[in-house]
DNA sequence: AACATAAGTATTGTTCAACAATTCGACAAG
DNA sequence: CTTGTCGAATTGTTGAACAATACTTATGTT
């Protein structure tokens, strides 16, 4: 009997896959998905009614997708006046970057080789979307990219809190207008940083990755400086 | 006119202490406290109807705040299961070790003179309980010590994450049968590491950082092996 | 006796309707 | 131009109802 038990226990890793679906979650990941895509600009607010209404979903279940959001800092939950999509000031965004120095350059000294395999294939996809001029998907590599670095770090808590953190510094990116400009110095120094990662050279890494980090953070302050 | 408007501007600072009081929001507070205490133990189920009855709210309110101490990793929610305290596994405990020796390492290179302050205090407090054997006050001192610590990093967000991680780690302690023995040790390390910080003894401090989290977490994961 | 199956109960998931509490804008009064 | 008041609109909270799921107990088969 157990023999058989063998075959099926290659999926229990995808079990927590299936129960989790309830309506307010999955409420919660159509308005997670609008956000990141801009559609819902920072700033809105989101009408309990109206929304409800959309989604063919009562005010009770929307209430518990709104509070699962708010808690990721991507709503806002304002009393008695309902919750509104994020909007960042500059002193958040010197805050994301904060945490980003800590958590990336904790992970440059966690490198090891596997790790850097999943970070290699972000910056060949970042690469050969900048090559076709697909600035949309040369972010979402850079995303994925960071997140790979910071999975250095092994630890679930540091990915969750980087997600939820790059996740918030999407609502910045909407704001740019030109997502090119942003974007296009990145490309190479993704490479860069992890060339030098995969060749052990970890001290360099870390003093590219600072500058890297400043960079990033002087490029968006100055792109998000007029309309605070 | 303007003029006038001036003594009004250092209130805006305070605005945020006026609004915050929805009854799920309370409701959260005081089942986040009960936990903290010991009061539900790790594994137990918290009936909605139950628990409603109790605290005199209706179900939906309940399961608002139920959803908030989900997200804090407070709770646990199975769907069509109901919510039950969380259970901490050794992995647990071991991946939030692995991002309080990110967090804090990172902290003792941004030490700053007024951040030390705060740190000695805590420090004081639970020297002075310890001599009283107080041991559920050096437990506190000693998150208090802590997140004293990890505020040198200047980040709200790295504060909001060692707050909650501290909470995950009171559900360990709660099963610990003797917190003297745990305790005891590291109210000595505690006045050892302010001093290093306070003599601008970085390198030492590090060290003697790490250290400490590796002794308390094995002496955590030695008296967590046997009931899991 | 062991095991699978089925019925029944308890609890959660979700919706709906109602009312209280609060905010906001408009308009009038000083 | 400020202040006060009214009313519409929205959120906050409740309670009841029903559906969906999990747990328990009883039942029947081998």
């Amino acid at each position: 009997m157990i023999s058989h038990m063998d075959d099926v226990a290659g999926l229990e890793h995808d079990r927590d896959r299936l129960g989790r679906s309830s309506t307010a979650e999955r409420v919660a990941d159509i308005l997670r998905e609008r956000i990141a895509q801009g559609f819902f600009s920072p700033g809105q607010r989101l009408s309990e009614e109206a929304i409800g209404a959309a989604l063919g979903v009562s005010r009770n279940t929307l209430r518990e997708a709104f509070r699962l959001l708010s808690h990721e800092r991507l709503l806002e939950h304002r009393l008695n006046r309902g919750v509104f999509v994020r909007v960042l000031s500059t002193d958040d965004v010197a805050d994301l970057y904060r945490v980003r120095r800590v958590i990336e350059v904790s992970a440059v000294r966690h490198a090891s080789a596997e790790g850097i395999a999943a970070m290699r294939e972000a910056v060949e996809d970042g690469e050969r979307a900048a090559r076709e001029n697909r600035w949309r998907e040369v972010g979402t590599a850079n995303i994925r990219y960071h997140q790979a670095l910071s999975r250095l770090n092994g630890s679930q808590r540091l990915d969750d809190l980087m997600r939820q953190l790059l996740a918030e510094l999407r609502l910045v990116f909407h704001v740019m207008r030109n997502p090119r400009s942003f974007h296009e110095p990145f490309v190479a120094r993704n490479r860069t940083l992890l060339e030098l990662l995969a060749a052990g050279e970890t001290e360099k890494a870390e003093r590219e990755l600072v500058s890297y980090l400043d960079d990033a953070e002087a490029l968006l302050m100055e792109a998000y400086r007029p309309q605070p």
